[in-house]
DNA sequence: TATTGTTATACTCTATAACTATA
DNA sequence: TATAGTTATAGAGTATAACAATA
């Protein structure tokens, strides 16, 4: 198999610039590579093993988390997908019997999505097939590096959270 | 600014199943949730800014980093990107007058893309906003952060071209 | 008037397979 | 025959704005 290539860091090419300020740069490269190159296996699978994927899979799990459903909006926050965009996704979805929108009667604006059995069953088979899949693509790590992972990446939603914050204000 | 909520960790809610064995699901979904979280960020910037999507500015970085040029199946490969797809994606960054495309006289199967001046131009300007965002949305980590961060995710990335290494074999 | 969700639109990306030309 | 790249096609994601129904 080819060996990848390292990812960009092509500011480390210009000149006069300290490795030590493209630090955060590499990082995000970094992290933009590695997060690429698993999903792309992840999506793969999933749409030819489920002919599903990952937006869906990821609404899926937001309502699997909540049996009481969620509203199209809460979804659409928690999937990071807008608005307009939630309806064809959900659309799909119920077209195949996986979710069913039901308007809230005490405010007739909301609709509320919830999965079905179908798609709860659906759900969990795709959902135990998939973690398989990260045990498999994250087999060489072990519990130090995994918990020193998880931490670090924290730092780095919480960061980027905290500036997006700065930015919404 | 509406606090998120966690990513996935949907498993956590099956029964019966141990925190220790979700370790590593909870730290791929942890970074999908915070690549995805950036990825938009920067995305948008580029296409307000610079009316550029993100493979686009991939690709052109690759080529930055390559004066003589690199062939579209070496692009290929290192922006993760098919070979199908690289032809409408330089057909973008050609008609714009980025990047242009010779057929390599040697071998006339090959074609080889680099940039124009235009292309370097608008890329160098384009990475100098990239690198200042970066530096925006991860102003809260510190340099040690950084350093075990980037050693961590260069552990999974190993993990995972290792695992897709067996699976291509 | 503000909010919730839908519709409409445009563009890009993603994936696959068939095809052309060159070797 | 194999390789490099293109073309064709289909489907989905992504983003924006205008819109309808409801509050």
């Amino acid at each position: 198999m080819n060996e990848l290539p390292p990812a960009g860091d092509f500011e480390l090419l210009a000149r006069g610039v300290r490795p030590r300020q493209n630090a955060r740069l590499r990082l995000w490269l970094r992290l933009l590579s590695t997060t690429k190159l698993v999903m792309q296996e992840i999506r793969r699978r999933l749409r030819v093993e489920f002919d599903a994927t990952l937006p869906q899979f990821d609404l899926l799990a937001q309502l699997y988390r909540e049996p009481e459903g969620l509203r199209l909006g809460e979804l659409s926050r928690r999937t990071m997908v807008t608005n307009g965009n939630i309806t064809g996704l959900a659309d799909r979805l119920e077209a195949d019997g996986l979710i069913r929108r039901e308007t809230l009667e005490a405010d007739r604006r909301v609709t509320v999505a919830r999965l079905t059995r179908k798609g709860r069953d659906a759900f969990m088979t795709m959902a135990k097939a998939h973690e398989g899949w990260i045990r498999e693509l994250m087999a060489d790590l072990n519990d130090d590096e995994i918990d020193v992972a998880l931490a670090r990446l924290a730092s780095v939603k919480n960061s980027a959270r905290s500036a997006l914050g700065r930015i919404g204000e």
